[in-house]
DNA sequence: GCCGGATTTGGGCAATTGTCCTATAAGGGG
DNA sequence: CCCCTTATAGGACAATTGCCCAAATCCGGC
């Protein structure tokens, strides 16, 4: 990637600005202002901030799928797999204590506002729903596989939620801890001690 | 309360926009509409749009507490106190698929806006995790208690995280069951079968 | 060197925002 | 009946918003 076009660069510029400050609060100026060139010159390459926004999403979306695909190439066990997903959270900790979860926020702006573009927006929450249910299924969960991979997205997001609240590091660690816990509590037990 | 003061109604109407649609996306003429009265008139009863904000906070405040109070003085155990919290999911379950938590969903919008009343809307945060303490204290979880409480809290918030992305009432009951299965979990085992 | 499409610019559009002011009721006490 | 505080109405305000356009600039192919 030698270089990136215009496009790229608002698109980039949006996606962080629509993490920090939330995508209604941020204007073309904002962006443009990031960017380092006109706000009309938006109207060019995107016509609506709806296309933005889409754009936006699309950039999280193949960026997860890249994320997963890795974990997924990298060729570990499922338990190995999903425990990259659950350091998400410590990797991401100085942002998250910030600004909270990238997904989990703007899913519930979009949803509050009712825009068109929610159900593009949760399908990254699918991405991680599908993704971590194919791992519980590989672990031989099974039918149960779908509920365990909602449960721990679920204790994700309430972890990055009370985190952002309370501006808490150390309080992240330990929700990862336990999780760790529960996930090893998830594998089936062959042979029962 | 026979009759209700015009600064109680805006409160009222601004509690349920701000919940609905969010802080920034609700303006002075949609709360006006909802009460009925007109634009004008909001500068006599609030000088600006955070001092309604505060209002609503303040409101959010008492009633919380009030509910907290509530289950106090019901005279139940501990146990049945925290069960009481869990169950606000299920309470609550049908605006909470589509608004998601009122309280969790205005503190990451403030926590965006850098908005000087989060710590306020945080406090409401507070008045969960302090109470959800004292339930697991008086439990016999000791030094614990606070950890517990901010566990619950992350539980119940991603509950209604992902209830509101997918819009699944199911997904609320069975977290809540998983709630009341740790909750039992919990308890001191003073005789260890 | 010149041309033509791709790109960028700066400004302007109508609409909406929060804020503020003045004029007008309303309504009880003297 | 008049006055005075409380309350309401309607509109004006500067700023900002998303959106749009015409003119300028860039830049590779002929």
């Amino acid at each position: 990637m030698a270089q990136q076009t215009t496009k790229d660069r608002i698109a980039e510029a949006a996606d962080q600005l629509f993490y920090e400050r939330g995508f209604e609060a941020t204007s073309f100026a904002d962006i443009a202002a990031a960017v380092g060139i006109s706000r009309g010159n938006f109207y060019y390459h995107f016509k609506t901030k709806d296309e933005i926004l889409e754009a936006v999403i699309a950039r999280r979306m193949a960026n997860t799928r890249a994320m997963l695909n890795g974990w997924q190439a990298e060729g570990g066990s499922p338990q190995q797999r999903i425990i990259c997903f659950i350091r998400i959270l410590i990797a991401n900790q100085a942002k998250i204590t910030v600004y909270g979860c990238p997904v989990g926020t703007l899913v519930a702006e979009l949803g509050k506002l009712d825009h068109a573009a929610q159900d593009q927006a949760n399908a990254i929450f699918t991405l991680f729903r599908t993704w971590l249910r194919r791992q519980f299924g590989e672990l031989g969960c099974g039918a149960e596989s779908d509920a365990l991979a909602m449960h721990l997205l679920a204790r994700s997001q309430g972890g990055a939620t009370l985190a952002q609240a309370f501006r808490d590091v150390e309080f992240i660690n330990r929700e990862v801890e336990l999780m760790l816990d529960w996930l090893q509590d998830q594998l089936p037990k062959d042979h029962p001690a």
